[in-house]
DNA sequence: GTGTTTGCAAATGTTTTGCAGTGTC
DNA sequence: GACACTGCAAAACATTTGCAAACAC
């Protein structure tokens, strides 16, 4: 099939590349292996995951690269983090973020959920306590479908 | 004041020896220890500050211990935790136990919150999901009002 | 060429585990 | 007196850091 339409990772890549010379910071083999990671599987990776998706993909990369490769990315918007509960914490592409988790205390899966889902409660937490929510940067806790006998 | 009424450190510490001695385990020093600890501090606490009001308080008990206890008093039900972001777990009597909690990311304070600000969305995820929410497991994250400039 | 970023190796910090001795019931 | 539980020390584990060499711009 002809490909004239962008690849996906290409645009994802670029758009990072942009971002980070716009700070001085570059794109390296590193960035662009954990790009690439996440950018396949859709799914939220905890670090140990990336560095051995990343450790299949080129191996001289270096664990250490791989954690300071996500929290540039991270820092720069491109990737987010997610906390699971129970230490864990899943990184993915912010692009896809347009989500909620929730994270099944039993078996561990992770569920989707409509991206407002917490508007309400949001906005009740903003004018009652003037806490500012940021509702996808953990997941809701709890027993999933599957897990109740 | 004669104290004719139960000290209620004393009423939490029997009651978990009488659960603990249903289940043919039994009440030692380091499990009493984390009870005083947690019961005498209101607020949640992480393990390592767990271990070092312990250790204030009884010098012979070891850091391992202090996890143990947690663990097993978190099982019998007495005590429970809270997964804060950024990989940090707190833990608090399960008595106190009838609030959320939210985060900060900034500050790190932790914002206590009315108990049945997610039953809406407990009650929404539970019909189109199947899935059942545990709202106390997690804290929801955010910036607290001090925190926004 | 300059300055950021890497690979490495070692340090860090928390939590877990195996085991012989201790103490609760 | 049995057996659960402890203290200890070491292991396991994830993550961070200092530094000289490497490479993106």
């Amino acid at each position: 099939m002809a490909e004239l339409p962008v690849d996906p990772l290409e645009e994802v890549v670029m758009g990072a590349a942009e971002l980070l010379r716009a700070r001085g910071d570059r794109m390296t083999a590193p960035r662009r292996a954990v790009l690439t990671v996440l950018a396949r599987r859709q799914s939220h990776l905890a670090p140990e995951q990336v560095v051995a998706a990343v450790a299949g993909l080129d191996t001289g990369i270096h664990r250490a690269s791989v954690y300071r490769a996500l929290e540039t990315l991270n820092d720069l918007g491109v990737v987010q983090h997610v906390h699971l509960g129970h230490g864990t914490t899943a990184y993915h592409l912010a692009a896809e973020h347009r989500h909620l988790h929730a994270a099944c205390g039993r078996c561990g899966a992770v569920v989707d959920l409509p991206g407002d889902l917490l508007d309400q409660v949001a906005a009740r937490l903003e004018s009652e306590a003037g806490f500012v929510l940021d509702p996808a940067h953990v997941a809701l806790s709890g027993t999933c479908s599957a897990c109740r006998g």
